[in-house]
DNA sequence: TCTAAAGTACGAAGAACCTCGTAGTTTGAC
DNA sequence: GTCAAACTACGAGGTTCTTCGTACTTTAGA
């Protein structure tokens, strides 16, 4: 029986549903990330953001659009999700990110990076 | 001046349109690796397939399918194509996407791999 | 208790995507 | 020149995705 997922919860009744670290689907992490708002996300959350409540990221949508986005991450197992009060903190799977697929979200990260730096080399 | 992309047509006077290696966008490239047919081109071409005609794939998908998706890879960069007669021969552009990218063309891989081994962990 | 804050669920509109079949192009061989 | 092979271009059909607004739920605080 895998246990890793059954920290849930805390200072609230809500549950949040995440796959297993072993239900982690190749696609749908690719798939997950090739949004920029998403990958926005996951680069604020890397960048020393983690536990923000999804209010706390400035994105250029509207309110339902940003709970959708940070469910399809959640879903395809890339975040971890969890209340307190009212808010709902997000942190990144980094470590059954990091053991399912090796170096992925660290080479996605880095890239990010260098995007956010250069953004379009002048087509 | 980017000349990086002028190798093109040996046997043909056919063109393809190839982004320069600066041009290949992070999201644009995990979009395309997003779909599992591309990501069995992509890995069969890494396992040691290179130079492959299209039609030397074993796709679930009908010709102007396999035809299409190979579009979307070279357009995103990830592949280059070449005419040799009335085939076109594929290879992966290992170079370019580890220049931009560093290792997230080897983790992809390698997580289809492991994901071709195991396909579905019995959720 | 009443109110505000944070977030969810639902449905809808529009865009993008995957798939296909058909018709057309280019090439090489006879 | 004729023919087949390999591939492309085009449009269509159906699905999925992104976005939004509105209404609702849960929680914390006055």
């Amino acid at each position: 029986m895998p246990t890793t997922e059954q920290t849930v919860a805390v200072t609230s009744g809500r549950r949040l549903a995440h796959p297993s670290a072993a239900e982690i689907r190749l696609e749908t992490v690719l798939h997950a990330l090739a949004d920029p708002v998403r990958l926005t996300i996951v680069r604020e959350l890397a960048d020393g953001h983690a536990d923000m409540a999804c209010i706390a990221f400035d994105l250029p949508v509207s309110k339902s659009t940003t709970t959708h986005h940070f469910k399809v991450l959640r879903e395809a197992g890339v975040i971890r999700q969890h209340y307190e009060g009212t808010s709902r903190m997000s942190r990144l799977r980094e470590d059954d990110l990091e053991a399912r697929f090796p170096g992925l979200l660290a080479a996605v990260l880095e890239g990010a990076r260098r995007s956010a730096r250069s953004p379009e080399p002048a087509a």
